[in-house]
DNA sequence: TGGTTAGATGAAGAAAGCTTCAGGTTAGGA
DNA sequence: TCCTAACCTGAAGCTTTCTTCATCTAACCA
């Protein structure tokens, strides 16, 4: 009896030997994959099971619950993203608030849009209680980066940096979930990119 | 036999009498209060019957089937967003960019903020398939109204004024959002509203 | 090679919710 | 007043999906 249970989003069981990682990886990948397919509403812990080559039964070994299911698929997702911004905020401290936007911008974008659909297929699951946890999360932690960033410039800002990562995050979130409910996100994007590294260019120009 | 089905969204049949009339109201408002109470998880027909103090019956009379609940009172809801925003739009024609920008931004938060809890539990509902044709539609409604507007000022714009508009409503919406998810909406409003002006307007002002 | 633990299986139990429909009630006109 | 159409009711059928668990197989180690 190794641990009692930790609740929702904990996996049951830690794996242990390499087919069980194989497992897992593949239950999570098949959750993506029967998203974009069916949608949320008719994903089924059968359905993803199938599709990733295993039995229900080992799916519940590794995930207490579907709902755990989902909330780890949307948690690496939005953590490649919080990485990718973190790296960058550290990339850039001290260089001049331009290209703090623009590399910014960039990778963020960059990350969101690397799998489109998929962001898309998890925006469904984010609306969640826990998943909206999930989503707050990784939000602090990029305004931690992006604020600390901030604090770098050789001018020191006229107010809360903590606001203006607020906003810069803000902005860039409204620009992405624009371009992924588009139609055509890829005719949009670099229009799209360009304004907002305009918009929070000038935007940071008057904060200084 | 009067009419065919057009299949979801519609009502099945169109109230005549007064009572009915009410009927279906209260069913609207149960919707959303159920909604805020339990989530769209655990949302279903009977309860919101019971709610709205008619039987399941009742409601399956004016519904097809639980989604076109959802999405009429999805429907209702951005509806009152978007004719805020035409109206300012109409309003603030042929006056001063910064006007323009301050007066849109205050009514969008205004109608959004109007019912904070409401829209945080509609955010559920707009993620299905026919909940972001909704959300899709609307958001062309506003872009027409604001781009109209655009074209109004004395110095004509140096971009596609189209491009503009979705800028301007991809940050609000992503402010917003950001309001609405925050776990203390009303002390982060006013600054945070202060900023979406500022970082519009010096957007707009480069835009010139 | 044998024992022990990790991992996998999938039929079936149980719960839950959607939706229908046959029959009752109310409103409004003739 | 009486009749018809509009409206309402809610128990129950039907379907769907989640989740469990007894049992089997594979891997690792002594």
């Amino acid at each position: 009896m190794p641990s009692a249970s930790k609740a929702v989003l904990q996996p049951r069981k830690t794996p242990v030997q390499a087919r069980s990682t194989a497992s897992v990886n593949a239950i999570l990948e098949a959750t993506i994959q029967v998203l974009l397919e069916v949608g949320k509403e008719r994903l089924t812990t059968t359905r993803v099971a199938y599709r990733a080559g295993v039995s229900v039964g080992t799916l519940y070994q590794y995930f207490p619950n579907k709902g755990a299911l989902l909330q780890a698929a949307l948690k690496n997702h939005l953590e490649l993203v919080a990485d990718a911004v973190e790296r960058v905020c550290r990339e850039e401290r001290g260089g001049p608030p331009s290209q703090m936007v623009t590399r910014i911008v960039d990778k963020f974008l960059e990350a969101k849009m690397k799998d489109i659909k998929t962001s898309v297929a998890l925006y469904s699951v984010s609306s969640d209680v826990e998943g909206s946890k999930i989503v707050e999360k990784t939000a602090a932690r990029m305004n931690k980066a992006i604020t600390c960033m901030l604090a770098t410039t050789r001018e020191p800002l006229q107010k809360d940096p903590q606001l203006v990562a607020s906003m810069i995050q803000s902005a860039m979130a409204g620009v992405s979930r624009k371009l992924l409910e588009s139609s055509s996100p890829d005719k949009q994007f670099m229009p799209l990119k360009q304004e907002l590294i305009l918009m929070l260019t000038a935007y940071l120009d008057a904060s200084l």
